[in-house]
DNA sequence: CCACAAAATGCAATTTAATTGCGTTATAGT
DNA sequence: ACTATAACGCAATTAAATTGCATTTTGTGG
């Protein structure tokens, strides 16, 4: 089999086309964090976690703030994921590709943020099925870098029994 | 036709009854307090937004820690719904008593949060019938004050055709 | 390859929502 | 009425995020 030229001669970073694509600058920090969030998809960070995850594991030494607009760069364009939690706290995670809803229950009273796939066994599938219809709507209308959140908040069965009856 | 006696010969305050059914005292503030989230129910409100509607409307005059710490007492208990918006800030109103999943969409460009009634025309009720489903579900898991978000964040089809190519 | 405008970076100072500590006052239950 | 406990008001503090500005880097056009 005979070898193929390729089309391109320099061969194209993926992260670099990525960052072209969406008008950003090719700058060596714009990669590496760009590269960390494709590196690690479906978990997200606090702007502290990533700040100390990058310099500890990929020795960047950037300063707080210039993370922060290198986030918003980010986000803006669509390639990040950002949203906020329970906590007040900003996370950020890679946009993901394909969505399904995850839905949580928040607890106002014991402020814990749980899954809900056992309590909804039943109706999961319904969920996630009318969920993603609602998601190919939008996208047909032009949206982008779509993500759902389908969150359920309240007070949880533990903390209505403790409570003051 | 005669008089009849009631059964609870001092009249009970409904609001009254709110604060002890779920172990609260009854002050003059929490009084107050409830009783203009349940005079306003579906309006959400900041902390600062509360304080000046209380201090113009009601004339009541309270420390902002207090708010806070009389707010944070009647969300632990279910009475008011709490959650964070896309600004970081928390938003206060009455915990609802029937509730729909009302689909949202927070554009990480323009920041806009819209709702998504409008794009959703053919999905929403499928959407709405699967989420009281899934509630009706949790409720009889022994959740209490159940309120339901739906969020779809990414890039609204404004900001996805001004944006670089 | 060089020059220059625009964007990205680093550092210091600041903003804003929310929290903590503590002495004082009001409420509930006996 | 008496007492333990919860609620209140004030001052000080925390923590995430933002702004201003001087400096460096990147992309583009000659």
């Amino acid at each position: 089999m005979s070898k193929l030229k390729l089309s391109t001669p320099t061969p194209v970073d993926p992260i670099d086309a990525l960052l072209t694509a969406h008008g950003l600058r090719k700058t060596a920090t714009g990669r590496l964090v760009l590269g960390w969030f494709l590196a690690h998809p479906d978990t997200s960070y606090t702007h502290a976690q990533l700040l100390s995850a990058l310099t500890d594991d990929v020795s960047l030494d950037l300063d707080r703030v210039t993370l922060y607009r290198l986030i918003d760069r980010l986000t803006q364009v669509g390639l990040v994921l950002c949203r906020v939690d329970v906590k007040r706290v900003r996370r950020f995670q890679a946009m993901p590709t394909s969505v399904h809803a995850i839905p949580h229950f928040e607890c106002q009273s014991c402020h814990r943020d749980s899954p809900l796939a056992g309590a909804l066994k039943a109706n999961a599938n319904d969920l996630e099925r009318a969920a993603q219809n609602a998601l190919e709507s939008l996208k047909a209308l032009g949206y982008q870098g779509l993500s759902m959140d389908f969150a359920v908040r309240g007070v949880c069965a533990d903390c209505a029994n403790t409570a003051p009856e």
